[in-house]
DNA sequence: AAGGTATTATCGTCATACCATTAAAATATC
DNA sequence: GATATTTTAATGGTATGACGATAATACCTT
């Protein structure tokens, strides 16, 4: 479990803010009691801070200590806010401004892919929807399947910042697939609409 | 000008990957070299590179040195990452992947506003427009009342993605607005176009 | 030539000391 | 008594030196 302890650090501090265990605007305790609480060197909490400063979570200042910014000024793009997150617990609101993004992005983003996929691209794409169809038919791991159609599509769209989203989100995709699949027979419904986006981008 | 150690540290070596100074998949100078060239302590350089590992440009570990990230992994909505990329030059995919996103996200962004916006972000909207307005007929920064207008209307979808991307792409769009208003009556001819959304929002 | 072993460059962590900034408290001034 | 000014002290900011951990490289053994 233990891999380094600059990671961990950085994620035990992540989570806990994201989570809301400090209070928006106030202060985390000094540098001296982290290190006791933790059991690290200062080095470690600076370097930690640093980061978390750098994703936008915290703002620290002398006199005035490591301050908590308010939510709307993290970095919600980035791969480990969007994890602490998911494990702090999805929040209704998040949920919905996920669910937003998706239904802004993902048709335009069908229409990008129609019109720079390229034949290795759509091979990906295809590849996936195999992987759909077969965990339908005869049993497997759908979801999987499900996410690399959904990423395959952002990467047709050739455009750097729609792939970042892809990867940002793929977590938190991968969580809210797995309740819409658990409804019985959503795979087995959602698959003739996969198929007709494959198409569509097939098609041009 | 000098404002911070740290701060300056993360944009000089910021700048200096954004703008490939250093080649992709290479290693920046080791710690202590960098130490020399900039004149600052082990201490700083430590944390700077922590900063950029945070936003996706780099990787570190012991005897492979600093690796630079291909760009596909960067933070691309991160602000810093976004001002370098500015400083380093827009390239042409750059601004086509910039044009890309406004166009998937800024007419739903009206959908969503129409629904969602409160008084408060109407008049916000609105006072932004009357500063376009007053540019135009009787000279002033038309430029700084646009960008006002648009950041308004993200803010007013009520989504914290939306406003991060609205934030995170400030800067450029800045830039991007002073090139389209260079345009003889650029400006002239777009503010009907802003009247019209802000009507459909009110309208909801 | 293949595989294992020693070397070494480089980052990772710790510890300590001192500097710089600034919020807040104490003091002085009106 | 209220306000301006100075002092103080808490806290992060920077510098330095030492040693540990890791992985690429060179070397040696079979």
């Amino acid at each position: 479990m233990i891999k380094n302890v600059h990671g961990n650090t950085v994620d035990h501090l992540g989570e806990a803010i994201v989570a809301g265990h400090y209070p928006v605007g106030g202060s985390i305790p000094p540098e001296p009691l982290l290190c006791e609480e933790l059991g690290v060197s200062r080095t470690v909490i600076r370097e930690a801070v640093k980061s978390l400063i750098a994703k936008g979570l915290v703002t620290t200042g002398p006199k005035v200590g490591t301050r908590v910014q308010p939510s709307d000024a993290w970095n919600w793009f980035d791969p480990d806010v969007i994890i602490w997150q998911s494990k702090a617990g999805l929040t209704p609101e998040f949920l919905r401004d996920l669910q937003d993004l998706r239904r802004v992005v993902e048709p335009a983003a069908v229409r990008l892919a129609a019109e720079r996929a390229t034949d290795q691209d759509i091979a990906d794409i295809e590849a996936a929807y195999e992987g759909m169809r077969h965990a339908v038919e005869e049993g497997g791991d759908y979801v999987t399947y499900d996410l690399r159609f959904h990423q395959g599509l952002l990467k047709a769209c050739r455009n750097r910042m729609l792939v970042q989203m892809s990867k940002a989100l793929s977590a938190l995709l991968r969580t809210s697939f797995e309740i819409s699949t658990s409804r019985k027979d959503g795979p087995r419904s959602s698959l003739p609409l996969h198929r007709a986006v494959l198409d569509a981008v097939i098609a041009k």
